[in-house]
DNA sequence: CCATATTTTCAAAAAGTTTTGAAAATTACG
DNA sequence: CGTAATTTTCAAAACTTTTTGAAAATATGG
């Protein structure tokens, strides 16, 4: 496979599997792009290479921003803004975490607690009701703590160690 | 709050948080109210309390048993099936982290490995693409060897070792 | 300030996903 | 078997999300 034909399928694949990730299509297409780009681009050149509108690069680069994956960069002499995605793997790894957290598991702890005011009373029902919401929190907790842990760990610890401990 | 009122906020938020977990609202729903009904229900009860068609009911009933979180059940001198949802949430935690790693890592893994084969010559632009490749796969791998030791785990282990480890 | 380059916004269109409901297939009882 | 109960399928409708593109807002250099 050529370089060129390797580019052009990491971008598109990237893409396919945004859905699966939670991540609209551009918006995985536009960080493969940056990712692989040696060079800072520009929304002009992204549009051209992803053949995609001007809002939509705009808008999908400000949530990229937002997630802390891509930076805003200016060149001297040049009017227009270049952006340049974060390059250090594990940096990426950890703001992923970070925003799947809060989209997926945070809301979910705060129906827990919200739905855990239900008396646990006598019958059947109740009694079911606030075991497995007792379970499901508990694991939550557990996955909650553990991804704190994992977004204040550092790279090495996470590819060397993490392993070992766990077989 | 009292009982009525938290099953409904907890199938409801559940069915809502679904998106973003990849599962759509029915599904979501659906296993929400099997998890907190003491009993199995048959496909017109469940219709009948999310108010959905028996399409949407049996298609979606179809993929929790598909994905291992609900089993058929047979009731003497009853035509119907029933259905019970997977009660143990650690097998639930599994099975879901099965399927997402499925949807999610394994086809990455597939399109690293395709585009791997792009040559690492000379200029800038094949060097950075090799690279961020290279990272790329080494932490999807890690992060699969990891999800991989998590499905083989034990319960007891995840909730009381796990996080001491790691800090 | 003005003129122009650039970015942002947002309503409407397009694309994608889920749900419905009725018809077809299957099952199981007499 | 035949009949009725039940489950499955799937095309079309409803709904949701994403994308477009042009207009509005903002920034920059002279």
């Amino acid at each position: 496979m050529d370089l060129r034909e390797g580019k052009e399928k990491f971008i598109q694949s990237w893409g396919a599997l945004g859905s699966s990730w939670g991540v609209n299509r551009t918006m995985a297409q536009i960080h493969a792009l940056l990712l692989i780009s040696p060079e800072a681009l520009s929304a002009d050149e992204i549009m051209e290479d992803l053949m995609v509108s001007r809002g939509n690069a705009n808008m999908n680069l400000r949530a990229l921003i937002d997630w802390g994956l891509v930076y805003k960069e200016l060149k001297p002499g040049e009017r227009k803004e270049f952006f340049r995605a974060e390059k250090d793997m594990w940096e990426v790894v950890k703001k992923i975490i970070t925003q799947r957290k809060k989209k997926e598991l945070e809301p979910m702890l705060k129906v827990l607690d919200e739905v855990s005011s239900v008396e646990e009373s006598g019958n059947a029902e109740a009694l079911e009701f606030a075991k497995v919401i007792r379970d499901i929190k508990l694991f939550s907790n557990k996955a909650d703590s553990t991804l704190d842990s994992l977004i204040r760990a550092d790279s090495n610890w996470f590819v060397g160690t993490f392993l070992k401990m766990i077989k």
